[in-house]
RNA sequence: GUGACCGUAGCUCAGCUCGGUUAGAGCGCCGCGUUGUGGUCGCGGAGGUCGGGGGUUCGAGUCCCCUCGGUCACCCCA
């Protein structure tokens, strides 16, 4: 009978890669707290129409990449893609934006599932770490969005990230730019090409995702969207690259940056590193002022967030060889050379643990060499070693792994022997 | 969904071009050198359906076909 094969594109994170892992995580959410986002936990599945009416039906998410499946009762659910409108919908659920000042700002860290092929950088089960701020459209909280997110990632070790940037006006200048964008791609309609041809009824705005050979011409010549971006969102913006620029980000404006989720309005920007090979983008977000009412809620909620992807961002790391180092397993670790003494060990371990001292023990009986080598393994910088000698003298050989030196400590001052040996050390 | 490349030990790979007795290396793991002392060094050991199936052949890891899996890229995005 062989072992089951993982879900292909499903990543185990196993020590030492893990510990990069949860570091770059842990960076992330410093950053976030530094904020003021507070930690929230939503579901790992929702009804499907939370993700079709807030991602977009016309989006590639949901028309093509969802883990969508019907549970017992027939109901139609779906594995999280992102989440944004998870957490919107759980805000709007608690009634949030009628009982609490806004703006709430929420963060939140997990795992999120796309049907894609995996490659490089790319994974069906994938992990990220993202904030939303919620009841607001201050130029300001853009700004300091972005302001994060930077410094999140610059947290966890990654440098020469690239910023670029670009608003998407609002919900109302979208029809009149949709109309004048559709009547240009008619016009080279027999030229286009067939991934262009097939969403430009769902969305034209996605034919600037497009980078087929022919369709440079024809975006060069096309209607630009921000000649339809209104005055007031044009200003804001202006504001809110005019404070990104005073604080010195490296921001660049990309009018072709459109994003692939239909919420977007205004301000979306997008973090790449140039060490992941094609999937370069580590993070993105915007702003989503219309996502409350696409969910059905009768007020516009206005809001903001970003997501970044931890995988990514590890990949990243390790791409500029800059993985963090493994840390220590156990502080101390207790080598038993007598098998009559493993009652004395355990009681030893019990009593270094309680003492906050993390401590690992030889097991299966075997030799103090083996031990040693566990004990070095482990990482750990003192040794006990509990053998009939020393029982016999009520006492603990306490070893020095850096260095050897080795001294006997009685048995009742092990625990403070050992913290003082830390702290020296 | 489309394309290219790749599947030999736990990991990284050699062997395949030009088929030939027991399929190798490095790293890792376990043991011994030290009947109670790690890292270095030396010695030894465990570990392989050569992805799977079929075919050609006296003989297939090596050649042919099918199949499964993986990787990278397109697409899209974290």
């Amino acid at each position: 009978m062989d072992v089951p094969d993982p879900v292909k594109g499903v990543p185990d994170w196993l020590p030492p890669e893990s510990a990069a892992f949860h570091a770059v995580e842990r960076a992330f959410l410093a950053a976030a707290q530094l904020g003021g986002y507070e930690r929230i936990r939503i579901p790992v599945f929702e009804h499907t129409e939370v993700f079709a009416r807030g991602v977009g039906e016309a989006t590639d998410i949901v028309q093509k990449e969802m883990y969508t499946f019907a549970d017992r009762g027939g109901r139609s659910l779906t594995l999280r893609p992102e989440g944004t409108a998870g957490v919107v919908r759980a805000a709007l659920t608690a009634g949030v934006p009628r009982q609490q000042a806004l703006p709430v700002k929420y963060a939140y860290a997990g795992e999120f599932f796309r049907y894609e092929r995996p490659q490089a950088g790319r994974q069906r089960a994938f992990s990220q770490v993202g904030v939303e701020a919620l009841g607001s459209q201050d130029p300001m909280l853009d700004a300091e969005i972005v302001w994060l997110g930077y410094e999140a990632l610059r947290r966890a070790g990654l440098d020469h990230i690239t910023l670029r940037m670009n608003t998407l006006g609002d919900r109302e200048d979208r029809p009149a730019y949709r109309e004048r964008l559709s009547a240009h791609l008619d016009r080279f309609a027999d030229r286009l090409p067939a991934d262009v041809a097939d969403r430009r009824h769902l969305n034209p705005l996605r034919a600037f995702d497009s980078k087929a050979p022919g369709m440079e011409a024809i975006l060069a010549e096309a209607p630009r969207l921000a000649d339809h971006v209104n005055a007031e969102a044009k200003a804001h913006y202006a504001e809110v690259c005019r404070l990104l620029e005073a604080e010195g980000l490296p921001l660049t404006h990309d009018p072709m940056l459109v994003r692939g989720l239909d919420y977007y309005t205004r301000t979306t920007f997008e973090f790449e590193s140039a060490e992941l090979g094609a999937q370069n983008a580590v993070g993105g977000g915007g702003r989503y002022d219309g996502l409350a009412e696409d969910l059905g809620y009768s007020e516009r909620v206005p809001g903001i967030g970003w997501a970044l992807g931890v995988d990514r961002t590890v990949l990243a790391l390790r791409g500029a060889g800059k993985t963090p180092p493994r840390p220590p397993r156990v502080q101390a670790f207790v080598a038993v050379a007598d098998a009559a003494l493993t009652g004395a060990a355990f009681a030893l371990v019990a009593e270094l643990r309680r003492a906050g001292v993390s401590t690992d023990v030889g097991v299966d009986g075997r030799g103090l060499r083996s031990q040693l080598k566990a004990a070095d393994r482990a990482g750990a910088s003192v040794a006990l070693v509990l053998g009939a000698d020393e029982a016999a003298r009520e006492a603990v050989t306490l070893r020095d792994m850096a260095s050897g030196e080795q001294r006997e400590v009685a048995r009742g001052e092990v625990a403070e022997a050992v913290i003082d040996h830390l702290d020296v050390a």
